[in-house]
DNA sequence: TCTTCCATGTAAATGGTTACATGATTTG
DNA sequence: CAAATCATGTAACCATTTACATGGAAGA
């Protein structure tokens, strides 16, 4: 599982604490992984009975303890391992096009809506993405190491909403041109 | 959750057993909502309770009895109300993307040769799809009804196939670009 | 003869979401 | 004064995947 090994990367850039991780992760991994805090402490948790990572409280006088995680070498070993398994190619989830494949069975207007709803929000994360493009990567072809890798994977999350964007307006623009 | 409504969409064309929705949705709404057939009997079994769907139980001599389900006015009433309701757009969940952003802490070449894997599972689900385009939807700009909403659908299954592709294209570029 | 197809399911495990709970601090 | 932020978690539930089980018929 890829949560395990999510929490594994990010932590081996920075060590941190489980309230952190989920942040970081939705800004990093995210566009390709979510998870929500209650998932990342009990992962954590597991990950530390597994020995892949060490915890340090760390009292705190106004603030509940932290606890901050470390990748352990075991935990590095880990990650280098599965990096070179074979991963299942990603499948498309999207409530949308089963709303598509039943208009006929309900209301087309209301199918239209959505399709446009769907359509702003991927062009809003599709800007933010963007936005993200030009101020933290304008040298985009010198890049290298993780600054890199972490640049391809905001072109993924780019191509995606995209493409998201696009169909949803052919969607669209066909569901219209029916009605006349 | 859209499965139940899936099989709604499925049930309300055409009325069938449980295994053959399993293999029906994979060729229809399957490029967005992927199930298997065990899913498919539970939730069907689910649906009955809730007097969605009615079943005729055919005996059979040669082969296992068959149960054919048929939407209820109920159910047809539950697809209706379904389709005006909001529905989370789709978020993207790819491991390799998690391999990508972990490369400088494992096998470079291992993770190279996985984006490649990926992009030829991809290229050739493209394939399929535009080959299933090109038969069976010639008249493409003539399209009415249900046959364009599958379309639709299997449209968004080409926009996203193409993107990933291209994606993949660019990640193992830059990857080999990044070695010399 | 071996594989695939038809046709049904159960059981267990894993993964993920939602709701609940606490409590001080900083920001608006 | 209210809301958001930091920081932790538990518990219950729901969805999904994987493994196991059966068994005849048709096709390669």
């Amino acid at each position: 599982m890829a949560l395990e090994h999510a929490i594994l990367v990010a932590l081996s850039e920075q060590a941190g604490t489980g309230y952190e991780l989920a942040r970081r992760l939705d800004r990093s991994t995210g566009y390709f992984w979510q998870a929500t805090h209650q998932q990342i402490y009990r992962v954590l948790r597991r990950m530390d009975d597994a020995g892949w990572v060490s915890v340090e409280h760390i009292a705190q006088s106004t603030r509940p303890d932290k606890k901050v995680y470390t990748v352990t070498g075991t935990g590095a070993a880990e990650l280098a391992r599965w990096l070179t398994e074979q991963a299942p190619p990603a499948e498309l989830r999207d409530e949308l096009a089963v709303k598509i494949r039943g208009v006929t069975h309900g209301d087309r207007g209301a199918v239209l809506a959505e399709v446009e709803r769907h359509r702003a929000h991927h062009a809003e994360r599709l800007a933010a993405y963007q936005a993200i493009e030009l101020r933290d990567y304008p040298e985009r072809h010198a890049l290298k190491g993780t600054r890199l890798h972490q640049f391809l994977v905001l072109r993924g999350g780019i191509a995606a909403e995209q493409s998201f964007v696009t169909w949803c307006d052919e969607v669209s623009t066909a569901l219209r041109l029916e009605t006349l």
